[in-house]
DNA sequence: CTAGGGTTAG
């Protein structure tokens, strides 16, 4: 657009009317500053309009929109002497940290909806709670009732729409509910701050209530909602009732539509609403290539990926996060680097989104090279990008890395938001790395990020996994807004401990509270009661999550049972069980639990068909062949047991090696079996030595040389190296001063001389040991392991 | 002379 050209408003013409509004329209068509900056100079000069707040108003918020400074517009708006409500209103709209009490003495309605408005936008993405504009939400929600404008629909719905952002589902419906006549309006921004199936409950109510006609946005929100929790039946009811009041054919509603049946798997029926969409919108494209990629038909989402671009639209981040084709094993990598030639070739580059969806994209092939190569190659760094390289290294298990990425962040002074810190507390977690957690929890004091649901649960399972029960306790207990994933990460961490009751007690206090289990919170108990031997109980749960609550058992569900019923001996039942579950649940992981209780109550025969179904289903897995082999052994069946190793040893089936790491004050230490590394090991050596000596004085039997006879070289060699476990508690021993804790972290499980041995060292030297493997906690004190020996 | 809500993707 030509810059508009400068007319001085002559007082000999004019004066009225038609002047003013020649400048207004000057005004409302400046594209820049600068433009502004000279109208403004040239009503100053001439004296006219200069003091009238109409232009004023007109002027300030075309700053605004043209992102002037924040300073800049409180400067011009103190240039006028008599501002009017209007302008007043104005500068509320333009600046969300001003409070409308502070700013004039009564308010009108206008203002406190564009304060809510404007406090909504300020604060960046849904999710987003940190606790400074949640007080001020709160304290504008307190003035607004004590004005007398909570009943004001207006209002409501800016300061609902408020709230759902700060993901404060509570005080949004609170707000609803201060409305005696909710209009359509507001019922629709009820709906879009809630979840699939809050959202469908909402729109019953209001369907039942009659009192407000549903209009196109109600339909599309609906539609998103019953998509979100893949109701087909739903969908089919809505796009009927579209249909029957003449809004089936609104853009949005259609979208909608076609993004449900895509997801239920109905890609013709979707097809078919986009091929009858006059000029479908980047939006409707993108739904529909989502819907491709999410059904494995990748050609066809390439082919409209194509079909996109040449109809002259620009694909945006979600038109490359729709194109992924997750759900198929084939063509990852060449799609990848076709999408990113296109990305180059269209300059698509320079945009911080799309090669943040780039970025991404890379992750999700875990060709993380490629995706670091991305993310540096981009000159500004937004808050997406740094949270997709974090989140994605901390998906991909690359946990020292998110841990320095973040590190680097802090150094560069950006401030994180909810999803970094998050994303960074889950590498903590992975990584055992308690005092990096700790780090992390003085950052979010720091930025205030405290009542937001997310971090707090991510510090709470940060907490449980590094060791520190009673941590995420406390935490847990302080928090006031905890939802369904707060409460199975407190759950699933006493699980891990092998604290069941505790487990199972915070379960019962949940459903007291009216906390709707989901499919997690029953795994977490389940897995607590299998940790924590409760039989009776996990029986019960699981016959309650099936038929109470009617949740289909998944595969984690059923491996948890047959492990809970296989721990107590009930090797017969856990095997009838598995008949019972469904089909797409049965596979490596239930027939491996199975031959996992058969190795400890030596079951050979029940241990030969589960391996059978397993070398079937899972033939690249080491695992099962060294325990079938183990149990071979221990029944003195010596040449099955070298029949099953061979046959490990022939398909090149290697371990992985095994590695502890144990934190001294703030610093890692990670050693390896056998390995002579670290610069004290001599001192370790010489110390373990002496150590256990003293054990075998307290009673402890080392794995000998007799024990060792039927072994072959390679694995005896393995076998009779140190592990790394034990190097790391005599490290910890001995750099620390006594009755400290000693808290390690394995990468494999812990085998059963060093459990064992484990045992003792904390019986003679009087020290708790919180020992983390690969699948659980061991709480070793005065001689006894939490887990009751079995893992 | 000023307001409030929506569809895809993560």
């Amino acid at each position: 657009m030509p810059p508009p050209r400068l007319v001085l408003p002559t007082p000999a013409g004019d004066p009225g009317s038609a002047l003013r509004r020649s400048y207004l329209r000057l005004i409302s068509l400046s594209s820049t500053p600068r433009h502004l900056d000279e109208l403004l100079a040239v009503s100053l000069a001439s004296g006219h309009y200069a003091l009238d707040p109409a232009p004023a108003t007109a002027l300030l918020l075309r700053y605004a929109s043209l992102r002037a400074p924040h300073a800049h517009l409180l400067l011009l708006f103190r240039a006028f002497p008599r501002p009017d409500r209007f302008l007043r209103n104005a500068l509320l709209r333009s600046l969300p940290s001003l409070r409308p009490h502070l700013l004039f003495p009564c308010p009108d309605s206008f203002s406190f909806a564009f304060a809510a408005t404007s406090l909504s936008s300020s604060c960046s993405s849904r999710g987003s709670g940190d606790a400074g504009a949640a007080t001020a939400a709160r304290a504008l929600h307190a003035l607004v009732v004590a004005a007398g404008f909570a009943e004001d629909t207006f209002v409501a719905s800016a300061l609902a729409k408020l709230y759902s952002k700060l993901s404060r589902g509570d005080d949004a419906r609170r707000v609803f509910d201060e409305v005696p006549a909710p209009d359509t309006i507001l019922w629709n921004t009820l709906l879009a701050g809630l979840s699939g199936s809050e959202a469908l409950e909402a729109f019953a109510r209001m369907v039942e209530a009659g009192r407000v006609q549903p209009d196109s946005t109600t339909l599309a929100s609906v539609l998103r909602a019953a998509a979100e929790v893949a109701n087909v039946a739903m969908g089919r009811c809505v796009h009927g009732y579209g249909v029957k009041c003449g809004l089936a054919e609104h853009e949005h509603v259609v979208t909608g539509l076609m993004s449900l049946y895509a997801k239920c798997g109905d890609m013709v029926c979707a097809r078919c609403l986009f091929d009858r969409m006059e000029d479908p919108d980047l939006v409707a494209y993108n739904a529909l290539i989502a819907g491709y990629s999410v059904n494995g038909m990748v050609e066809s989402s390439t082919e409209l990926f194509k079909k996109l671009a040449a109809s002259g639209w620009r694909p945006n981040p979600s038109t490359l996060v729709a194109v992924i084709p997750v759900y198929s094993p084939f063509g990852h990598e060449l799609l990848a680097r076709c999408l990113h030639g296109f990305v180059v070739k269209a300059r698509l580059d320079a945009d911080a989104l799309v090669s943040t969806a780039l970025t991404t994209l890379y992750c999700r092939l875990n060709d993380m090279e490629s995706a670091r190569s991305m993310f540096d190659a981009m000159p500004e760094k937004t808050m997406e990008s740094w949270n997709a390289m974090i989140s994605g290294y901390a998906q991909n298990g690359l946990t020292e890395m998110a841990v320095a990425l973040f590190q680097q962040m802090q150094a560069l002074n950006v401030q994180p938001n909810p999803i970094t810190i998050s994303s960074t507390l889950s590498a903590c977690a992975q990584l055992g790395a308690l005092s990096m957690g700790k780090w992390v929890h003085k950052i979010i004091a720091k930025e205030n990020l405290e009542l937001n649901v997310y971090v707090m649960t991510a510090l709470i399972d940060m907490y449980a996994k590094c060791g520190s029960i009673a941590e995420a306790r406390s935490i847990f207990d302080r928090m006031d807004n905890k939802n369904v994933v707060s409460w199975n990460a407190m759950i699933s961490g006493y699980g891990l401990h092998g604290q069941g009751a505790e487990a199972l007690k915070l379960y019962k206090a949940m459903l007291d509270a009216h906390i709707l289990p989901t499919s997690s919170t029953f795994l977490s108990v389940l897995y607590a009661c299998s940790h924590g031997g409760l039989v009776d109980e996990g029986r019960t749960v699981f016959h309650v999550m099936t038929n109470e609550y009617k949740i289909t058992p998944g595969v984690e569900h059923c491996t948890c049972m047959v492990d809970l019923l296989g721990r107590a001996g009930k090797l017969k039942e856990a095997f009838e069980l598995i008949s019972e579950f469904p089909k797409s649940a049965v596979g490596p992981g239930v027939w491996g639990a199975l031959l996992g209780a058969c190795m400890v109550h030596k079951d050979s025969d029940l241990a030969k068909l589960a391996s059978q179904k397993l070398f079937e289903l899972d033939p690249e897995n080491a695992g099962y062949y060294v325990l079938l082999s183990n149990l071979y052994t221990s029944k003195k069946r010596y040449s099955e047991a070298a029949v099953v190793r061979q046959e490990a040893k022939s398909r090149k089936l290697v371990k992985t090696p095994g590695c502890t790491l144990i934190e001294i004050g703030d610093k890692p230490h990670v050693f390896m079996a056998g390995d002579h590394v670290h610069p004290q090991a001599e001192a370790i050596y010489s110390y373990l030595e002496k150590l256990t000596a003293k054990m075998i004085e307290a009673g402890y039997q080392p794995v000998t040389e007799a024990a060792l006879y039927d072994v072959e070289e390679e694995e005896k060699e393995h076998m009779v190296k140190v592990h790394s476990e034990k190097l790391a508690i005599a490290f910890g021993l001995l750099s620390t001063e006594p009755g400290t804790e000693i808290r390690i972290i394995k990468n494999l499980r812990v085998c059963l001389d060093c459990h064992n041995a484990t045992k003792f060292i904390s019986k003679v030297t009087q020290r708790l040991i919180v020992v983390r493997d690969a699948s659980r906690f061991h709480h070793f004190r005065d001689g006894v392991c939490s887990c009751g020996d079995y893992w």
